[in-house]
DNA sequence: GTTTGCTGCTTGATAAATTTAGCGCGCCAT
DNA sequence: ATGGCGCGCTAAATTTATCAAGCAGCAAAC
C-alpha cells in the first residue's frame, strides 16, 4: 500500500486509455494481435497497458489505433510524445535584438539568407 | 549488378532527407549535435542520414524539427510512422523561428546578413 | 614537415523495445 | 472429474536504438 505517492507514469496513463480502449470493444489481447496483424503481440499488449513500456514504437501505436479506430495522435501524446501542434513550445530562448529582425523573415528572404550564409561561411573559415 | 532495384527503404529516404537539410544549412554532423543539446549524437546523426536506423524515436526527429526548422510531421511521414494521407497541414504554416544556422551566427556573420537582409529588402520595397 | 582541428564515419557497449514460449486461472463440454 | 480452450500475464531471449570513443582523411596554421 501506501503506493499513492507514486505519480501515475505517462505509461500508465496510455496503458489505462488502451486497457479501456481495448475491453470497450470487447476484444481480447489476442483479437488484438491478430487484428493488428500479427504486428503487435498479445503479451507486449499486456505490458502496454499496464504501464510497463516507457517508449511504445510509434508503429505499433500507429496499429493500435488503426484496430481501435482512435486518434493516433492522441495516442502519442498519452505515450508521452510530442503532442502533434504543442510543438511550437520548442527552445526559442535567446535574445538578441538584432534577431529579432532575422527571425521575422518571408520564406523567400530566409532562402536568400541561407543561401548567402552558406556562401559567406564557404568563402572564409568556419566560425 | 544486383543493385538494381533495391527498394529504398523508408530509413533511407529519411537519411537523404535528413542530409539534404543539413548540408543545406551548412551544418556539420557535430554542430547538429550541439544545436540539438547534445540530444543527437553525431554518431547517431550519421547512421540516421545513412539509412541505417528503421525506427528513430520521434523525439530524435522533433530535435531535428527544430534544428532544421523542417515540419515534424513530415519527418515522421518520411521515417515511415504514419500514413501519408494522415498528414494533412504539413506546409501551411510559415510563422517559424528562424534555424539553427540563423540563430547562432558570429557578430560578423549577423551583421552581413542584416545588411544583407536590408539590401534585399529595399530592392524588392519590402516593409 | 608536423601539429592542430576539423570533417564524416565505424565500432563496441548498454539499455530498452518487442517477441517467443509458457504459466495459472476460469469456463464449458464432455 | 477431466480434458480442452481461451483468457491475461510474465520470464527469458532476441532485436534495436542510442551513445561514447576512437578511427582515417583532409585543410589550414605553425
Amino acid at each position: 500500500m501506501a503506493e499513492q505517492s507514486q505519480q501515475r507514469t505517462p505509461a500508465q496513463a496510455l496503458g489505462a486509455y488502451l486497457h479501456s480502449l481495448r475491453t470497450g470493444r470487447g476484444l481480447s489481447l489476442r483479437e488484438v494481435e491478430e487484428a493488428s496483424g500479427k504486428a503487435v503481440s498479445n503479451a507486449y499488449l499486456s505490458q502496454l497497458e499496464n504501464g510497463k513500456i516507457a517508449k511504445p514504437s510509434p508503429h505499433v501505436l500507429h496499429h493500435l489505433a488503426l484496430v481501435y479506430d482512435a486518434d493516433y495522435q492522441k495516442l502519442m501524446a498519452r505515450a508521452g510524445y510530442i503532442a502533434p501542434d504543442a510543438e511550437r513550445s520548442a527552445e526559442a530562448r535567446h535574445g538578441r535584438a538584432a534577431t529579432y529582425a532575422i527571425e521575422h523573415l518571408t520564406a523567400e528572404e530566409e532562402q536568400a539568407l541561407l543561401d548567402y550564409l552558406a556562401f559567406i561561411r564557404a568563402r572564409k573559415g568556419r566560425p
